[in-house]
This record gives C-alpha cells, structure tokens and sequence, in this order.
DNA sequence: TCTGGGGTCCTAGGACCC
DNA sequence: TCTGGGGTCCTAGGACCC
C-alpha cells in the first residue's frame, strides 16, 4: 500500500508555524514579484479567493477582510519541507518525494493501517507544526484521490483509506474527472464531450479507446484508477533531468548589456543547483520573451549542444552572450528570460577528450573555490564580471516574512 | 500600473542513414 | 511509365503537475 502525505496549504502553514497569531485568519502568499496567489489558507478560499488569481484583481477584497498577505519566502519553505521529510522517512520503510509539500510512504504492511497512518500524520505535525492530509490506496493515483477525500471532508479527520473495491468504486463516483491526477483542461474538456462526467465513468471507457484519445498516459491514469500499478518506484538518486531558472522582471529590461547581465545572473543559479547536484550539462537553452499578455509578444529562444558537458559559469555565460546575439532584437522591454540546463550527465560519467581545449581540472578547482567562497559569504559574494555590479534581481516582494529557520539574524524573537 | 516558476513525459515530424 | 522503406535520432511543442 501506498501513502500520499500532503501539506495543507504548505506554504501558509509554514507561515502560520512562527506566527501562531495567524491561525483562524484569512492568510494568502504571493508568487515572485507579488504577481498572483500561490497559497490560500481555508479562510481565504471561503472569501472566495481563487488559485493562480493576480493580486492586483483582489485587492479590495483583501483590505475588506483584512486578509494576510506574504510575498514568497522560499528559503522558508524549503527548508520547512526539508524537516517534514526529514519526520517521514524516519517514519517509514521506503518515501519518495514528489513536490516541496508532498510525498508517496510505502507503507509497512497493512496492519493496524487507520493507527499507522494517524500517527505518521500526528508525529508530522507535532515536530514541524505543518498539518498534513494522508490518502492510503493501492496505486498512486487512488492515493491523490483518496488524499482528496481526506481533506474535503472533515470527517475523516484527515486520513482516508481506499482498501476495497466497494470504497474505490465509490469514491471513484464521487470524484469528477477534471479532479483526476494528470486529467487537465483539455482532457477534461474531450471526455466531458463523451459523456464521461467521473472518474468511474472514465475506468469504464475500454482500456482502447483511452488509449487512442490519450495516448499512454491517459491508459496509464486508466489502469492506475483501476487498481494496477504502474506508477512504480522513482529512481531517487537520478537528480532532475533538466534544470531551469527563469524569471519575470518586475520592470521590463531594456537594452542589450543588461539583458545579457539578467541572463548570466539566471545561468549562475541555475549553475549553483547543476553543481548542488554534481551534475555537468551537454544542452544549453536560453529564452526571452516580452510582455506575454501584448498582442505582438516577441519570444524567442535558443539551443545549443556543447561539445564538452560543463558547469562552469564563465564557460557557460560566453555561449549565453553567443546565443543572445542571435536572439536579441534592439528596443524592445523583455520581460522574461530564462536558462534551462539539459541533458545532463553526473559529473563521474563525464568522458575527458584529448581534443577538449579547456583543462578541466583546473576550471573544476577554481570552480570548487568559488563554490567554497559562496558557501561562506553567500551567492553575491563572488561573481564573474560579466554580471555586472548592477545587476538586482529586480523582484518586488512587499511582504516578505522572515528566514526563521536559516539565517541567525532573522531567528525567531520571544518576548516575556 | 499590476498577470509565477520549476519541472516531467510524450508525440509528431524532419533529417539522415542504409 | 515505374521512383523503397524501415530504423534512429533530434527537436519543437503540447499537456500536465505542484
């Protein structure tokens, strides 16, 4: 059996742990540049409050309901999460994490499963102060069903079960397809044309004929809803297979040197989390885009394959400003950009070549120094000059919170 | 005025090879 | 007149997730 554990309403809750006062507010966190709502407590989605909602179109409502708002403080976050898996695999036999609030426990046996799983919840919550949603289930996607269940209605205080066939049929009529693990709006849209209202529904369309509307993927969704694993094991040690970092400008960059800056900037974080990994990259992507929302939109991006992988940030910024020249069009405001590392290789793996001009170990030492550096003094205590001094991130976050949990100066204060 | 960021997986279709 | 066909690799883009 399977557990699905997740964080109700994350990242509000990791708010809420050092700021008790919260609790029964109404409390929202923004996504970067304050831009729209990324995380609602249950207070919050009574008022109506959607998902995804630009904050600019609820204002009124949140100075009328005084509701709490927090800009994203991701720091916090992961470091919240770290400590929530941290509890759980020391709980169970096998765990796979699948986002920052959530994650699969293989279960041991299925003794005593309700006690099991109640404790795993109440443990979680009393070392982080995070409350977590538990759906127990024989395949993945049962367990995001069953998960569903837990949280929409209270009285299952937080733990549902699907271990008979009647439960899951029931629960499969009750659930509507749009509300399926891996079914999005245009599935949803095509099989609501056929008639399929429900997940129940859906596990009854031959295995064929989703098959044939969907792909694998949708056959896979059948076959899970219908009892049969597929979703296996993820190789946990495999790192991420592509890395990428973008970001929206708060105010749109004009002109060529400091796009470039804003792009390099981008390229050494994405850098920092490539070598967290220790993995070297072959393919190198890079994107601009102007204001998404303007009728003539200007995005353009390109690839590359080097001929030698790396992650060395002076080596990789050259092919940024190669690839920029290509892409980059004189008076327009870009408001995005991005760099997304690919196909990567771990850094054992790497072949040297006797034609490859660069010597290796040498940029790998002075790599390692600027890595050493960083992690005494932080990320912008080191750069390369291609960044250039001017360079901010450019981000608005009016309401940030503290980083509690990682930096001594923004530690928790008590006062008696 | 103001509209996130980081991922995965799959398929179609072109290029190329034998 | 008749003008192969199968395999593989690569890339762009769709769809979805949190």
């Amino acid at each position: 059996m399977y557990a699905l554990v997740d964080c109700n309403n994350f990242f509000v809750s990791c708010e809420r742990v050092f700021n008790p006062s919260l609790n029964g507010h109404p409390v929202i966190v923004l996504s970067n540049n304050d831009g729209c709502v990324i995380a609602r407590s249950n207070e919050a989605k009574a008022l109506g409050i959607g998902m995804a909602v630009p904050f600019f179109q609820i204002r009124q409502l949140v100075e009328k309901h005084q509701v709490v708002v927090f800009s994203t403080n991701f720091t916090l976050y992961g470091d919240m999460s770290d400590r929530v898996m941290t509890v759980l695999s020391e709980l169970v036999p096998g765990i796979e994490v699948y986002s920052v609030d959530e994650a699969f426990l293989h279960l041991r046996g299925l003794e005593k499963l309700r006690e099991q799983v109640e404790n795993i919840a109440r443990v979680v919550t009393k070392s982080t102060g995070i409350p977590v949603s538990v759906g127990v289930a024989q395949t993945k996607t049962l367990c995001k069903v069953a998960n569903h269940f837990a949280k929409k209605y209270k009285g299952y205080e937080d733990v549902c079960i699907i271990d008979t066939e009647e439960k899951r049929i029931k629960a499969l009529q009750q659930t509507e397809i749009g509300d399926v693990w891996g079914i999005g709006r245009r599935h949803r849209n095509m099989l609501e044309y056929h008639g399929v209202k429900t997940a129940y529904d859906f596990t009854l369309k031959s295995r064929a004929w989703i098959r044939s509307k969907m792909t694998v993927v949708g056959e896979r969704i059948w076959r899970e809803l219908n009892g049969q694993l597929c979703l296996e094991r993820e190789d946990v040690d495999s790192g991420k297979k592509q890395i990428c970092t973008s970001r929206s400008f708060g105010v749109p960059i004009v002109g060529y040197d400091r796009l470039l800056e804003s792009i390099v900037a981008l390229a050494a974080l994405g850098v920092a989390k490539l070598r967290k990994q220790k993995s070297l990259a072959k393919g190198l992507y890079v994107m601009v885009q102007t204001n998404r929302f303007d009728d003539d939109m200007y995005k353009s991006s390109r690839f590359i394959t080097l001929s030698y992988p790396t992650s060395d940030l002076a080596e990789i910024a050259g092919y940024c400003r190669k690839m920029l020249n290509q892409l980059y069009v004189n008076g327009l405001e870009y408001k995005r950009a991005g760099v997304i590392f690919q196909d990567l290789i771990k850094e054992e793996n790497a072949v040297r070549d006797f034609f490859d001009p660069v010597d290796r170990e040498k940029q790998s030492r002075l790599s390692d120094a600027l890595d050493s550096i960083a992690g005494k003094y932080g990320r912008e205590a080191v750069k390369i000059a291609i960044q250039g001094e001017g360079y901010q991130p450019n981000i608005k976050q009016t309401y940030l919170s503290k980083r509690y949990t990682t930096n001594l100066k923004e530690i928790i204060e008590i006062r008696v």
